[in-house]
DNA sequence: GGGCGCTGTGCCCAAGATGTGACCAAGGTA
DNA sequence: TACCTTGGTCACATCTTGGGCACAGCGCCC
């Protein structure tokens, strides 16, 4: 069964863009060009996803958003223009369950769809805290007050293994085994590598980490409290 | 062994939904209905997992949240309204392990209230005291009086070997061969110059111990309970 | 083919941790 | 009291550990 997807767009090289996208991928797409037609497409279609621009003529995106909101518990996506925390903050607040920051890679926009439709029908996101740092597991975002930070999936994975056991002290060691999947330990500085970088970039002060702890002489761990 | 639950929640009806529901997964519970009463409780049951009901509006969640972190390594899973709430609520640093947002389905609670015990308990944690030191082996912290106390890997090795059997002397040609690793006994004044070392760290006042113990002529113990 | 991002490795440096020697203080004994 | 043993204190040299670059190989996507 194809999952259907709503775009709801003013910019028709964008719209076009994504309908090509997304079929490719195996949706079917419907596109409606004005906001105040969104809400009779969703009556009509039932998409399983909306994806909605931010920027739309007539109606601001963000009515558009409680509008379909008021009426339908449907997923919706939002695309906004840039990282502008308070377009995100406002977007989440008026009932968008996730969003994309154009320029965005195709791949990551599918891959944020497909998160969400898993997350509707099966379990809740899996949902990962420390300190203001939060981790999406399944979506594989982690942000910061709201706001995404870019992460590599090495830099994600070892992020996820400290923060499930948080508090908890990680050997070098049981992280290169963990993470790497290295049987038997190779040069541990590998790990002082990755998780300076990863701190670069979850950390607020780098110098003062908050996040990924060291504990001199044995290793790393999830951050207080 | 049964794993215990303590749910932090004000709405009776909610909080007797969860009771039957972890009953009927094979978890013991205990239900406190208000927030100040949940520390005398974590003490009294010391819980495998608390679950806490954000309880918005006032937020006072958090606060509880705070609060039961200040003192204990317990995992808290937290209970929210709207995901859109959990980015304002990671704003404000409480220290929950995971959230679960309202609403959801119980084989979905109970499936995260799981994973969580498998993480914890998979190293179940040990906890040391001597007096009012707290000593958090996986976690490599000691604490006293809820404030963190950082010791070098020796110092925090050294009172670990003592704290596990307290009351009992140690020679120092003992200490030396479970600490250090020394097969026969080298110089046993290294041994004085860490524990005075330790102590400067760990006791309240250097010149009269209460947590490590000189037993003249033998050798050390860790003081009394 | 070209560019870019991710990953792994080598090298250097600063901070922290450890071991040792010398000296002092306290307690016990003749 | 004088002396001896034991433990505590301090200072310092050395070693270890972790962080910060820079760079090279590789795979992937244009």
């Amino acid at each position: 069964m194809k999952s259907r997807i709503l775009v709801v767009d003013d910019d028709s090289a964008l719209s076009e863009m994504l309908t090509i996208v997304l079929r490719g991928e195996g949706f079917d797409t419907a596109v409606v060009s004005e906001g105040p037609r969104a809400l009779p497409a969703l009556r009509d279609l039932r998409p399983d996803v909306v994806l909605l621009d931010l920027m739309l003529p007539g109606m601001n995106g963000i009515d558009v958003c409680r509008a379909i909101r008021a009426e339908s518990g449907v997923p919706i996506v939002m695309l906004t223009a840039k990282s502008d925390t308070v377009d995100v903050v406002l977007g989440l607040e008026s009932g968008a369950d996730d969003y994309v920051i154009k320029p965005f890679k195709p791949k990551e926009l599918v891959a944020r769809i497909r998160a969400r439709l898993r997350r509707t029908d099966a379990e809740p996101a899996e949902l990962l805290a420390i300190g203001e740092v939060a981790i999406d597991v399944p979506a594989h975002q982690v942000t910061r007050a709201g706001a995404p930070i870019p992460l590599t999936p090495l830099e994600f994975d070892l992020l996820v293994a400290l923060a499930r056991k948080p508090r908890q002290v990680f050997t070098r060691e049981v992280l290169l085994e963990q993470v790497w999947g290295y049987r038997h330990a190779a040069d541990t500085r590998l790990v002082n590598v990755h998780v300076q970088r990863l701190r670069s970039k979850v950390e607020r002060d780098p110098e003062r980490p908050e996040v990924v702890l060291t504990v001199r002489g044995v290793g790393y761990k999830a951050g207080p409290p």
